[in-house]
DNA sequence: TAGATAGATAGATTTAAATATATCTATTTA
DNA sequence: TAAATAGATATATTTAAATCTATCTATCTA
């Protein structure tokens, strides 16, 4: 066993208490881990987060939330160039948040999945 | 009006339809962002989802859900150092997700707000 | 009260994300 | 079918976030 690793679990053993199986202890723990790390939904989930979690992709997906647009008009309300614009509503098309419907030269995006 | 401004708005009005009144049009789109923007909990929404946007913290905020947990018990089951681990609970904690109750040396994370 | 320790903070480095300019592609229309 | 154009993609640069090592602070206990 590695010393970090025994360090570790010399604090664990401290906050824990010692009438406690720390072997069986950490089991618990780590099964918790693999617990969350395999919920159906997880990586889906960090993604929608991290979609969402910047202002810019924020706010162009509430402005959706209110009306499908298309990058034309995102582009008359925000102050970012056109790239920009397309490359944020690429990241909530695939964190699933969104869905473009093409027609004609122009693309209009509307809300696939309400995220509050 | 700067040049890129009217360039877009050429782009707008063949979106939208040449029977449109477009300066009302572009003022109802500028009135949704900024309905948008100062929604009451904007910036607070934006931190949480940013702050679980990320697969460490979202896996930490779940095996704190999951049963409170101290730095320690985290260290053990974390392929982390001890303070990148401090670093994304104070993150979370400043996202008002979880909260930290001191107990002696000893600080047990708690839930604070549910979020998926 | 001196030594030990949980977890926070500081500072540096690495890694990833945001943004811009330039260009390409698919589609429309004159 | 040739010119125009919405929006996507490529690439480079800037900015921000993640992570580490080293160190500090508050608290416990011997």
């Amino acid at each position: 066993m590695k010393k970090k690793k025994f360090e570790e679990i010399k604090k664990l053993i401290e906050c824990i208490g010692l009438n406690v199986d720390v072997n069986e202890y950490i089991m618990g723990l780590k099964k918790k881990k693999e617990d969350v790390l395999s919920t159906v939904n997880f990586k889906e989930k960090v993604n929608y987060h991290k979609a969402l979690g910047h202002k810019s992709r924020y706010l162009i997906y509430n402005l959706i939330k209110r009306k499908e647009m298309c990058i034309c008009e995102l582009d008359v309300i925000l102050d970012l160039a056109q790239p920009t614009i397309s490359h944020h509503v690429k990241i909530l098309e695939h964190a699933n948040l969104i869905e473009g419907i093409k027609s004609g030269k122009f693309t209009h995006y509307q809300i696939k999945k309400e995220i509050d």
